[in-house]
RNA sequence: GGGCUCGUAGCUCAGUUGGCAGAGCGCACCCCUGAUAAGGGUGAGGUCGUAGGUUCAAGUCCUACCGGGCCCA
């Protein structure tokens, strides 16, 4: 007896089999890269997704859309925050009790996959036919669609892999097109010029990532354009003479000041601040000007007979030239989309194969427009408008592949007019086939733009609400959609032109391009490489078709030639709304507002997804695709500097799921304010498992203290005298909890959420609750009433909490849950979030506000008085307070409180001011409890222990 | 250059209609050794990007500027 008193490690050994330890088969160690793979494996095996359906039959629906991401490279970042952030959405609102059907999908069509498939066919490619190229591409596709798949899936996300949409199947190119033809139907659709980049030695239009810049030396001119009125000429400057038989206006800076300089006996307008450097001459000008003046002012053209204007436009600078801008519609962006507001002709009188075409001047007919740039010069400096011309270096576009230089030239193109009013027929809606042709009865009139910018203002929902003024804003500037590319990787525009010899429109009305949808659904775009024409429009009858050219009634179809354009890209996914939702049926019903509740996507899809989502979408269904709009920002490194692959600062994301695990990760993402820019460091989710341990620990805990308690059969029913208990509080806060991150998780606020999360694991359980249930766990006999009442708590405590985390943390969620129920073929993921309603029924008191909030300030007096005291363990404090005002202290549980602050004793005691610390060391202490509690004494078996101890070990 | 947006503690972020600058992490010091590659307590940290203005009072409203981001040009 005498060893066990001087030998604390005696004591240990003595009683410490006697307590009830915490113990659980729910790891410290997450090992979460070896155990999530798993997971995802037990999810497949058990069907969770086709679960989920089943289960969501009797549901209300919550339509929400993924926006497809290209098929191409490893996922990346941001990749990562978009796909865990709608997993959020697709698990959050399946347990709040939506059926949340997710159908996953990718972008497979577009030029950066034909780029890359170019250049690994290398020479090859130039004897390749489209189709050929085609298959390639596919191949392509399909191997970065496997490949994202696995990635995606290993970061936990929720979603039908086994039937993906890509945009390149038949059935969504089908779905396309009956798109199309609804805007066809509307009358939207139209012929139109604009300028491209143009290979002359490929004949065919080039996109910016298929050129190359090298320096090519030009002449560069400074022409003079006579004014009408004969007061003197204006001054412009160029590099690429030949477009100037195309020049169809001057444009200014309105804000610069303009100066006419006498030279040479004439008068010449050009910008002040560059006069210097033009005319070689410190001469004063006669008088100046605002550019804004200088609008309206008529010239004649130098070698055609035609007058223009001079016009203004913000893109002039005074960096080089005259600071007067020769403007061609047809042969420049800036130029074309000055002509477009201006009303200019979109002239170009170049043909494919680089030489003018008979509109030009007869001296050019026929000539190449690089021979060209000699002859206007010559004729220039003899009709003496030539002031002054030199040789200029400069960076220009080149053909990738043949390296030859190309050029601006307007070429016919395919587009939406968003400006032209229509009418939708009221539902069913079309996109389908039901509403061919035009029908009267439909909905309210209005353009395009016009109807995009009064959903925007009125019928959606954005998040963060600034959304709506980026949407508004991008609407008001676009101009009309140019539909047409001409690529070999996408879908085609299925209009067919006359045979040679015959004039007319191409035939491409809703009946014809409804017939090609029906092609397309059966043997997928590829027909259109592959069958004559008569075999594409096999579903159509021109006789039948009012809407066809009159060309097309009569002729034959085999006849007809098919045209090379396809649509741009966008089209295709900003069709996903037919293509997906509501070919798969999942759409809101046909007189709901919208068609899905959701799109979510990085803000950059202002102007792409879900712009060119909302305009088919009204006009074909005359109603915007989404009822709600949430965006994320982009990832920047810990200085805010964007994050690129060339300036080494990104993140792998197959590293990070190898370092950290995908719960890690995802409790990273959860815990961003994802609205804004997105500070990015490897540091970061260091931090991230940080908090992810300090979690799991505290599900450990309780799980540990569940161990053999059977909930259901034990759990005990809270008596109005429980009502001051610390479960009662413990409960109290449990809906408390679970309403604040329900209440966050409905309103897409997941940092709030998980703000909340580990604050209350940290806080409210690991720091305040649990600790102060240590004693009564370990040290009560196992059933008593007050242990049982506590385990019933933390029962309750992990069930609500896990599955809170759960849309979080899914597989730390689901291993915790199978601990918790002890059926390893149990999924959380299969339930709904926990009803809190019947904890709200269990009485508290409300005087724990005042009690917790004064715990603050004793815990503080018992630190001072420990350093003061020189008192190491707070188990040899006891602690006096006054009474609280207002609170009822008599009905508290003075045990709780005392476990509360850490110490041996609490009392409340008028008798002192404030909080007053009693060194208890001279009392005898516990030694299985460690307590110095007032009943310690010698028991039957030798030990010193107290009431409550002796009777758990049922000693005298 | 234009539209939208951001700048608060070392880090991540809260800060409603103007009313005494907050939380968590990290850090420092201490404790426990019966959650143990865990757990608890206490504490230090800020000229709210800069400069003006409105106001009794500004992180918050206004103006300009500086530095980021997205989308355009």
């Amino acid at each position: 007896m005498s060893d066990q008193q001087t030998d604390p490690r005696a004591d240990k050994k003595t009683y410490k089999k006697t307590l009830n330890l915490p113990k659980t088969g729910f790891p410290m160690k997450a090992n979460l890269v070896q155990n999530e793979p798993a997971s995802l494996k037990r999810w497949d095996k058990l069907g969770l997704y086709p679960k989920l359906r089943e289960q969501g039959g009797s549901k209300k629906p919550y339509v929400f859309h993924d926006g497809p991401p290209y098929a191409n490279g490893s996922i990346h970042l941001g990749h990562l925050l978009n796909k865990v952030l709608k997993d959020f959405v697709v698990r959050t609102k399946t347990m709040a009790g939506y059926d949340v059907p997710y159908v996953p999908g990718w972008d497979c069509h577009g030029l950066p996959i034909e780029h890359k498939v170019m250049q690994e066919l290398g020479d090859k490619a130039k004897d390749m036919q489209p189709i050929q190229v085609r298959r390639k591409c596919k191949t392509y596709a399909e191997k970065f669609v496997k490949l994202q798949t696995g990635q995606m899936k290993r970061l936990l996300t929720l979603a039908d892999y086994a039937d993906p949409y890509l945009t390149m199947n038949p059935r969504y190119e089908g779905a396309v097109l009956e798109v199309f033809a609804d805007l066809v139907s509307r009358d939207v659709v139209f012929r139109g010029l604009k300028p491209v980049h143009w290979s002359i030695e490929n004949q065919t239009a080039l996109a910016e990532a298929e050129l190359e810049y090298y320096d090519r030396e030009d002449t560069s001119v400074f022409v003079k354009f006579d004014r009408v009125d004969g007061q003197g000429s204006l001054m412009i400057w160029t590099t690429t003479p030949w477009t100037l038989p195309a020049n169809l206006a001057v444009a200014v800076h309105e804000r610069y000041d303009y100066g006419e300089y006498e030279v040479n006996g004439q008068t010449l307008i050009l910008a002040v601040e560059l006069a210097k450097k033009v005319l070689k001459t410190d001469a004063e000008p006669k008088t100046t000007c605002k550019g804004s003046e200088l609008v309206g002012l008529e010239y004649k053209h130098p070698f055609i007979n035609r007058t223009s204007k001079v016009v203004a436009a913000d893109y002039v600078t005074l960096e080089d030239g005259t600071g007067l801008v020769h403007t061609a519609p047809g042969h420049g962006v800036d130029d074309y989309q000055t002509g477009l507001r201006e009303g200019l002709d979109v002239y170009c009188p170049v043909k494919d194969d680089g030489t003018f075409d008979d509109t030009a001047p007869d001296w050019l007919q026929g000539v190449s427009v690089w021979k060209a740039n000699d002859l206007v010069v010559e004729k220039l400096r003899e009709s003496g408008h030539l002031f002054h011309a030199e040789q200029f270096t400069h960076s220009y576009p080149h053909d990738w592949r043949g390296k030859s230089p190309v050029i601006f030239r307007a070429t016919e193109q395919w587009f939406v007019d968003v400006n032209k009013s229509f009418s939708v027929p009221s539902a069913p809606g079309s996109a389908g086939g039901s509403a061919v042709g035009s029908s009267s009865g439909g909905s309210s009139g209005g353009a395009m733009r016009q109807r995009a910018l009064d959903v925007t203002a009125n019928d959606i929902r954005f998040f963060p609400e600034w959304g709506r003024k980026r949407m508004r804003g991008m609407l008001e500037s676009r101009p009309d959609w140019c539909l047409s590319r001409q690529r070999a990787w996408g879908l085609p525009i299925p209009a067919f032109y006359p045979p040679e010899g015959v004039e007319g429109e191409p035939l491409l009305t809703p009946a014809s391009v409804l017939a090609v949808a029906k092609l397309f659904r059966e043997k997928g775009s590829d027909a259109w490489f592959l069958a004559p024409p008569q075999d594409l429009l096999q579903h159509y009858d021109p006789a039948g078709d009012t809407d066809a050219p009159p060309w097309a009634k009569s002729c034959d179809l085999s006849k007809l030639v098919p045209g090379a354009d396809i649509f741009d890209v966008w089209f295709e996914s900003g069709s996903s709304w037919n293509a997906v939702i509501r070919q798969r049926g999942l759409a809101k019903p046909d007189d709901a507002p919208t068609v899905t509740d959701l799109y979510l996507e990085g803000s950059d899809q202002h102007r792409g997804w879900f712009q060119l989502s909302l305009l088919p979408c009204l006009g074909s269904q005359g109603k915007p695709p989404f009822t709600s709009v949430l965006t994320h920002g982009f990832m920047v490194d810990r200085e805010g500097r964007k994050m690129s692959k060339s300036g080494g600062n990104a993140l792998d994301v197959d590293v990070l799921l190898k370092d950290y695990g995908a719960d890690v990760c995802r409790w990273w993402v959860s815990s961003l304010n994802s609205d804004n820019d997105i500070k990015v460091d490897p540091e970061y989710f260091r931090l991230a498992g940080e908090e992810y341990r300090k979690v799991r620990n505290t599900i450990r805990f309780l799980l540990s203290n569940l161990d053999g308690f059977n909930f259901k059969q034990e759990k005990v029913h809270f008596e109005d005298a429980d009502a001051t208990s610390i479960d009662a509080w413990m409960t109290r806060e449990l809906t408390k909890v679970s309403d604040t991150v329900l209440a966050a998780y409905d309103g897409f606020q997941y940092r709030k959420a998980h703000e909340a999360l580990f604050n209350f694991c940290n806080d409210t359980l690991s720091s305040v609750y649990l600790t102060a249930l240590k004693d009564r766990l370990y040290c009560d006999a196992p059933d008593s009433p007050r242990r049982h009442r506590t385990q019933s708590t933390l029962y309750r405590a992990a069930t609500v909490l896990i599955r809170l985390l759960a849309p979080l943390l899914p597989h730390t969620a689901d291993e915790a849950w199978r601990a918790l129920t002890g059926n390893g073929d149990d999924c959380v993921h299969l339930l709904p979030f926990q009803d809190v309603d019947c904890m709200r029924q269990i009485p508290v008191s409300e005087d724990w506000g005042a009690l917790m909030q004064a715990r603050d300030t004793w815990l503080k007096s018992i630190e001072e008085a420990r350093q003061a005291q020189g008192i190491d363990n707070p188990l040899d404090c006891g602690v006096r307070v006054p009474a609280i005002k207002d609170v009822a202290c008599a009905s508290f549980d003075l045990a709780d409180l005392a476990d509360l602050c850490g110490v041996s004793r609490f009392a409340f005691d008028d008798s002192v001011q404030t909080v007053t610390v009693d060194d208890l060391r001279s009392e005898p202490r516990c030694e299985r409890s460690w307590k110095r509690d007032g009943t310690v004494k010698q028991r039957s078996d030798g030990g010193m222990l107290s009431d409550r101890d002796a009777q758990a070990l049922g000693l005298t």
